[in-house]
DNA sequence: GCCAACTGAGTGAGCGCTCGTTCAATGAGG
DNA sequence: CCTCATTGAACGAGCGCTCACTCAGTTGGC
C-alpha cells in the first residue's frame, strides 16, 4: 500500500506533534517515552529510530518555537516604515503567535528548568534575538519623538511579558478572537511606552458601531 | 518541647522550603521526595510524618502562595483612596511580590499541570480572587472618567501578565531594584489603562503625522 | 526519686512499579 | 535480497511510599 501514512518522515513529525501536546499537558519530566510513543502510534523502541534522547526532543521543539516565531516576526515587519506601525505589527504577530501556538509555547517557557545547560544556552541566544527586534524598535520611537518612556527596557520586557502569558488564558472560541486580543495589544503596547497619538478613548478606524468605551 | 532546633514545627517549615526551591529548579515531576528529604535534613521516611503525599506539598506550597499574595494585596490597597493610588498599589504589590519571591511564583504558575484536578480547582478560586481586585478598581477608574480603555478585561489580563512574569529575568542585585521595577509597572500600568495624568512628560496632541492605520 | 509506659520524629531496607534506553529479531517495500 | 523502520522483551536505575523499628523526651503512679 502506497502512501499509508506510515514513511519515516510521517513518523518524525507525529513524534514532535505528540511530544508537543504531552509535554505541554504534563510537563516534560511527567511525560514519559511509551505516552510519546503511543500518541504517534508507535512502540517505544521506535522511537529512537528518529530522535537520539528525549532531551533532544524537547530542545527540538524549543528550537523549532523559537525559529517560527522569529520567523512570523519578520514576517510582520517587513512592510512597517515606522517605530509606530513597527511596533503594532511586532506585537500583533508576537500576541498572535502566543494565542494560537498555545501548546507550543507552553513548552517553551515551562520546561527551560528541563533543558541541558547547554542547549538552554542555545535557546536563550534565540530568544534575546526575538526580543532584540523589539528593543530596536521601541530605542528608534524614543529617538524619533513618537515614544515617550523612562525605561525603554522594562517597557519592552512589560510589552513581551503581556503578550506571552496569553497562551495561559487564551482559548480558541473564547470571548475574543485572536485578532482581537492582538489588535488590542498592540494599542496597549503604544499606550505603554507613551505615544499620544493613538489614544484608546476615542472612537477610531472607522468600523465601531458599539461604542462600549464610555456608555455614561 | 526543648529548643533544641528539632521541633517538629522546625522540620515542617525545613520541607516546605525544600520543596519550593527544588520544585521553582527542577519541576515538580522532576523532583524526588529523596531530594526533599534530603535539602531539609532528613531521610525518606521522615517526610511523612509531616505531610500526606509530595502531591499534598505541592498544593500546600501554592495555597500558601496565593494568600500571602492576597494578603499583601489587601495591606497594599488599606490606604488607596481612589482608583489611580489603588492601581499604582495594587501592581506595586504585585510587582514587588513576583520579584521577591520568584521561587514561590514559578512553583505556582509552572506547576498548574500536576496537581490534581481537585486540588487546582482550588488554587484557581484563589487565583479568581486575587484578579478580581484589580478589576474592580479598573472599573471604578472608568465609571469615573479618569481611566479611558477600550478593553478593560483585557487590560487588567495585560496588567497582571506583566508582572507574573518578573520572575521570570529579575535576579536581585540586578540593573534596578524591584522596588525601582514595582514603580515603573505602576506608572506602565496608568499609561495602559489610559490615565492621562501620570504619564511622563509628553506632548499630547500634538500631532500623528504617521498614518496610523495598518497597512493592509 | 524512681522507673515503666507512652509519644512521636526519625530511620533505612524494601515494596511494586515505571523510567529512559538498548538490541536481536522481524518483515514489508524497492 | 537488501534495507531499514518497527517491534517487544529486557536492563539497571530510580520512583513514591510503607513499615517495623530505634530512641530521646515526657508523664504519672508509687
Amino acid at each position: 500500500m502506497t502512501g499509508d501514512g506510515r514513511s519515516a518522515h510521517k513518523t518524525d513529525e507525529r513524534l514532535h506533534e505528540s511530544a508537543v501536546q504531552l509535554f505541554a499537558l504534563r510537563g516534560y519530566s511527567g511525560t514519559t517515552t511509551r505516552q510519546i510513543a503511543a500518541a504517534a502510534g508507535v512502540t517505544v523502541g521506535s522511537i529512537y529510530n528518529h530522535v537520539a534522547s528525549k532531551q533532544d526532543l524537547l530542545f527540538d521543539v524549543m528550537r523549532r518555537t523559537h525559529q517560527e516565531a522569529l520567523a512570523r516576526l519578520d514576517a510582520a515587519l517587513i512592510r512597517a516604515r515606522d517605530p509606530v506601525s513597527a511596533l503594532r505589527a511586532a506585537v500583533r504577530s508576537h500576541a498572535l503567535f502566543h494565542a494560537e501556538q498555545g501548546a507550543l509555547v507552553a513548552v517553551t517557557y515551562q520546561e527551560m528548568g528541563a533543558l541541558d545547560p547547554r542547549h538552554r544556552k542555545a535557546i536563550i541566544a534565540l530568544r534575546d534575538q526575538y526580543g532584540q527586534k523589539f528593543k530596536d524598535i521601541v530605542r528608534r520611537g524614543i529617538k524619533d519623538g513618537l515614544f515617550h518612556v523612562d525605561e525603554p527596557e522594562l517597557a519592552v520586557l512589560a510589552i513581551l511579558s503581556m503578550g506571552i502569558q496569553i497562551y495561559t488564558w487564551f482559548r480558541p472560541g473564547g470571548r475574543d478572537s485572536a485578532s482581537k486580543v492582538a489588535d488590542t495589544y498592540g494599542a496597549f503596547a503604544l499606550s505603554l511606552v507613551g505615544y499620544a497619538g493613538d489614544a484608546p478613548a476615542r472612537p477610531r478606524r472607522s468600523g465601531a458601531p458599539l461604542a462600549r468605551g464610555r456608555h455614561g
